[in-house]
DNA sequence: CTAGCCTTGAGG
DNA sequence: CCTCAAGGCTAG
């Protein structure tokens, strides 16, 4: 998975993801604030549950702030151990182990090179041992937490928004309800994935040092890799940065994306100077451009998700919720396909606020726009994913009823009531 | 060595 | 007081 991109200390407004509560009870945890009062609307707890946040470093459930940021127990033990007896690992692969759950104590080399890429800080383990009391970090946990519970809201009340019209019937999905804005349909067209927001990005205004160890991955390697949050090393985009474009922006990013992804999507490459093997077929004694790629084709690429951390969460989301259900019965399957909509909408709006000037744009017009076209999304997700075949090259169409006699409006209609998910 | 639980203590 | 993020303890 792609760490968001790092901040430098700055007074942004940082992306953050779902901080949903678990709703245990009994069980105090930081996220209980994010879930609190404050006459927001009711959402079926699963939806809590759907989204409580998991350590950035192997994945487990997170015991509250530790180091810098949310991460679990043992990881907060471990690099608690690493930094206090100054120790020192070797990795006996590659220094790319994944470090999940189930794996962490293999390589506790990697793990703490990922704890550190994550944003761990190693200055918040105090060097005279002083227990109890704060250190500096409490009011940037304070400002994270705030974050968080403002990003629940705001998705909690597009949820709401979807909800109702889930509710309304496919019957009231009229056309007129539709209205795609070609803004993000193109961003959507460029790179798809709603899953970004899986993860917890670093708290905003703590850099991490990344890790020196990792090459830059390529597309491919982004989407496809085990790692829960490697940071590109190639990002550093804050909410104040303007993107300088040349009078020829549109057509270099056209350009750079089209070189990108050439690989798999079989465009014509009228554009394809970037290549330095190969002349373009408009320009043949053209000599050949180095490839420049702008810096918005590499923000793009910090911001994509992981596929197979989502496919993990979904999965495991499934059974816990269905494993000791008759998923065949059709009430638990359409139960089970709205709740998995659910967890998709969280997803599509957190990759939706973390998308370039999308993110910059009023809340009140990000949300008319994401209320007008999550469900053209849901679709193009869709569509990328068979496209790009990521999703283990199997992409399942679960519908409850018998479509075989719906004609080509009806099935959108059908997508539209997001009866259309991924099944590993 | 790990990881879950306990104790501590500054700040609100 | 209460909170919660530090460090400490200890069974496995």
């Amino acid at each position: 998975m792609i760490q968001h991109s790092e901040k430098l200390d700055t007074d942004d407004n940082s992306i953050v993801s779902a901080n949903l509560n678990n709703s245990e009870p009994g069980c105090s945890s930081p996220q209980d604030e994010a879930s609190g009062s404050g006459g927001e609307m009711q959402y079926p707890p699963d939806v809590k549950y759907a989204f409580e946040e998991l350590c950035p470093v192997c994945g487990d459930k997170v015991s509250g702030y530790h180091y810098g940021l949310l991460t679990c127990e043992s990881c907060k033990g471990f690099f608690k151990r690493t930094v206090q007896n100054k120790k020192v690992y070797s990795c006996v692969d590659n220094r790319n182990c994944h470090i999940d759950k189930s794996q962490r104590k293999r390589c506790p080399y990697c793990r703490f090179q990922k704890c550190l890429s994550v944003g761990m800080k190693l200055e918040a383990v105090r060097q005279d041992r002083m227990r109890g009391g704060r250190n500096k970090f409490g009011p940037m946990y304070k400002r994270d937490r705030a974050l968080k519970q403002q990003a629940l809201r705001q998705q909690q009340q597009l949820i709401a928004t979807c909800h109702a019209r889930f509710s309304g019937g496919m019957g009231m999905m009229g056309d007129q309800d539709i209205k795609p804005d070609p803004s993000m349909l193109h961003q959507l067209s460029s790179e798809g994935n709603v899953g970004y927001a899986m993860h917890s990005p670093p708290l905003s205004g703590m850099p991490s040092p990344g890790m020196p160890d990792s090459p830059p991955q390529d597309l491919s390697r982004l989407s496809n890799s085990g790692g829960a949050s490697q940071a590109l090393p190639t990002s550093t985009n804050s909410p104040s940065q303007v993107y300088t474009m040349p009078p020829n922006y549109h057509h270099s990013v056209v350009s750079a994306m089209r070189n990108q992804y050439s690989s798999s999507s079989h465009v014509n490459h009228h554009y394809n100077h970037h290549s330095p093997t190969q002349m373009s077929p408009l320009s043949p004694v053209a000599p050949p451009i180095v490839p420049i790629v702008p810096q918005l084709i590499l923000d793009v690429k910090a911001s994509m998700a992981d596929e197979n951390e989502i496919k993990q969460k979904l999965t495991s989301f499934v059974q816990n919720e269905f494993g000791h259900e008759d998923i065949l019965q059709p009430s638990v399957l359409i139960n089970m396909l709205c709740k998995l909509s659910d967890q998709l909408l969280f997803l599509m709006v957190e990759w939706a606020r973390t998308s370039f000037f999308f993110k910059d744009l009023k809340v009140e017009d990000q949300m008319k726009l994401l209320q007008n076209c999550w469900s053209e999304i849901l679709i193009l997700d869709l569509v990328h994913r068979l496209v790009r075949e990521t999703w283990s090259g199997e992409v399942t169409l679960v519908c409850p009823f018998n479509y075989d006699h719906l004609n080509t409006q009806s099935l959108i209609r059908l997508y539209h009531s997001s009866m259309l998910i991924y099944l590993p």
